[in-house]
RNA sequence: GGUCCCAUCGUCUAGUGGUCUAGGACGCUGGCCUCUCACGCCGGAAACAGGGGUUCGAACCCCCUUGGGACCGCCA
């Protein structure tokens, strides 16, 4: 970067509040955000809201809400693209003033009319330029006729190509004569995204475009709009686009929920995680890392690392073992068993104060019971939302009990009645609580009873924690501590 | 239909002419560990879409075919 002044980044996001945020937009968030982060640039965000009808203030709250949850904060912003309708109507003005845009007086049914015709004659459609060419004098003359017209770009006459360099895809050419005399200003004089879109990012002073790869047909005609506004050109960078098993774009509507960045939240996911996965998908650097803590990510990131192919999301409706694309969850699962417990510790406190198994003693005279006890169970747990299901009996003697457990380790053996009873009377004599007490009392009954030993320990662990799997026995029962085990063991027969 | 883009294991991908009998991760799977389930560790199956070139040599370069996607609104 020497011998020049390196040019301010500026990038945004400019989602249109028409649906909650979804995992595609999301990434596109993500990409902008750490390419700003890593230029030391600016990230601003854009709510692209002229559509009146679609538009909702629920949605635009929804998307602000799963930006700040996923840690995308922006510097600028949100602007709101309706604030600004007449700078593009201004602009609108200046092109047709300068020659580079012309008024159509075509009806739409007229249009309609030569498209069908095109389509039937197996002929390209393109607006045939009818008013292109129109004098001064005809123009006038509709015009006093109160006759409705739009406002239409002129693309230049010339055979040539239009050629921009994507960041990702590399070269781009596009024929002169392929593009449309496209609309800029509707016949109520209202803009239309391709002018209003290409106005907001040269008013933002946006220098690089980070967008998803449906805007790359766009550009040519974005950038004809730039340079007839004289205005200079931002680097333009395209993401592939995210699909399907079906290889379909995914949307609410065909997706539901697993696709919305809310449903994350609510399953129990680690905000980065999923930012995580989700820069993941599409982008790489050229050594095996996948894990990135943020700094590690902002520093790996570029441009030049994603992928030029759409990514498939690999998620199976009605999947009985993974709710969403499983190498999300693996990525979850990697964070919740590996970071800091103190970091890990406020996400445990929200769900199990969401499930009413919350005590404020474990920040205070419990404090490192509470992280001894986080970190016992967590390495088996996938979702943070596991801490108050999989791992009530851990916190509240208010747990489920799960039936399978209870019918395959409890149930079958009706002896248990009286040997749990009668082994938490033997415990409740225990001098101290450990390892080595819990289990020399276990081992002893079991002897003298000559049980199988597997038969009351899985029994003890169902009894004690609700669960047929968990951590060793031992480790279990010291944690939970003298007076709920042996509650819980007086506690059998009532399962019966 | 027109224009543009893309093409390595099931999925995310490494790979930019020789180091590729194609590497990693997730998932699947065999084993070890073990009171259970995980974790962990050690293994396994699994891919260069097809065909032509170019070259001493091609996953990498070129062409064609096939497949997939995007865009083609007075939506954004």
């Amino acid at each position: 970067m020497k011998g020049f002044v390196m040019e301010q980044v500026r990038v945004r996001f400019a989602p249109s509040p028409t649906g909650y945020l979804h995992i595609g937009g999301a990434r596109t968030a993500i990409y902008n955000w750490l390419f700003a982060k890593k230029h030391n640039g600016t990230f601003i965000l854009r709510i692209e809201d002229t559509d009146a009808e679609r538009s909702t203030q629920d949605s635009i709250q929804g998307i602000l809400d799963g930006l700040k949850w996923l840690g995308m904060e922006w510097d600028e912003g949100p602007y709101f693209q309706s604030a600004n309708l007449n700078a593009h109507r201004q602009a609108a003005q200046l092109l047709l003033e300068s020659g580079h845009a012309y008024k159509c007086f075509c009806t739409k049914e007229e249009l309609e009319a030569k498209k069908e015709a095109a389509i039937a004659s197996k002929q390209a459609y393109k607006y045939d330029r009818t008013c292109r060419n129109l004098s001064p004098e005809e123009i006038a003359r509709k015009e006093q006729a109160g006759i409705p017209y739009v406002v239409r770009f002129k693309i230049p006459d010339m055979q040539e190509s239009l050629i921009f360099n994507d960041l990702v895809y590399g070269p781009i050419e596009r024929k002169y004569e392929d593009i449309e005399d496209f609309v800029i200003l509707r016949s109520d004089g209202s803009p239309l995204y391709l002018l209003s879109n290409a106005v907001d990012d040269i008013n933002d002073r946006i220098t690089h475009v980070i967008r998803g790869q449906d805007g790359l047909a766009n550009t040519p005609r974005q950038i004809l709009i730039y340079k007839a506004l004289g205005a200079k050109l931002p680097q333009f960078a395209h993401m592939p686009l995210t699909l399907d098993l079906q290889k379909r774009k995914i949307s609410k509507r065909t997706h539901g929920e697993v696709v919305s960045v809310q449903f994350y939240r609510e399953k129990g996911f680690l905000p980065w995680a999923l930012v995580n996965f989700l820069a993941l998908l599409g982008w790489h650097t050229s050594d095996d890392r996948e894990i990135f803590s943020k700094q590690e990510l902002i520093d790996a990131f570029s441009l030049e690392g994603v992928s030029r192919s759409n990514s498939i999301f690999n998620y199976t409706p009605g999947d009985a073992k993974f709710f969403t694309d499983p190498k999300a969850i693996s990525i979850n699962a990697h964070y919740i068993k590996t970071m800091p417990l103190n970091e890990l510790e406020p996400w445990v406190n929200a769900v199990l104060k969401a499930a009413d198994i919350f005590d404020e003693t474990f920040l205070t005279t419990q404090k490192a019971w509470y992280y001894s006890t986080i970190d016992l169970i967590r390495q088996r747990f996938h979702t943070l939302n596991d801490f108050a299901t999989l791992g009530a009996a851990y916190f509240s003697d208010n747990f489920p009990m799960d039936s399978k457990a209870l019918q395959k380790n409890v149930l079958k053996h009706p002896q248990l009645t009286e040997w749990l009873p009668q082994l938490a009377e033997r415990m409740e004599r225990l001098d101290s609580w450990t390892l080595e007490t819990t289990e020399k009392a276990v081992r002893d009954f079991i002897a003298e009873r000559n049980i199988a030993s597997g038969t009351l320990i899985n029994a003890i662990r169902t009894v004690v924690t609700g669960q047929s799997v968990g951590p060793g026995l031992f480790e279990c029962l010291v944690i939970i501590g003298k007076d709920r085990t042996t509650a819980r063991l007086k506690n059998t027969p009532t399962l019966f």
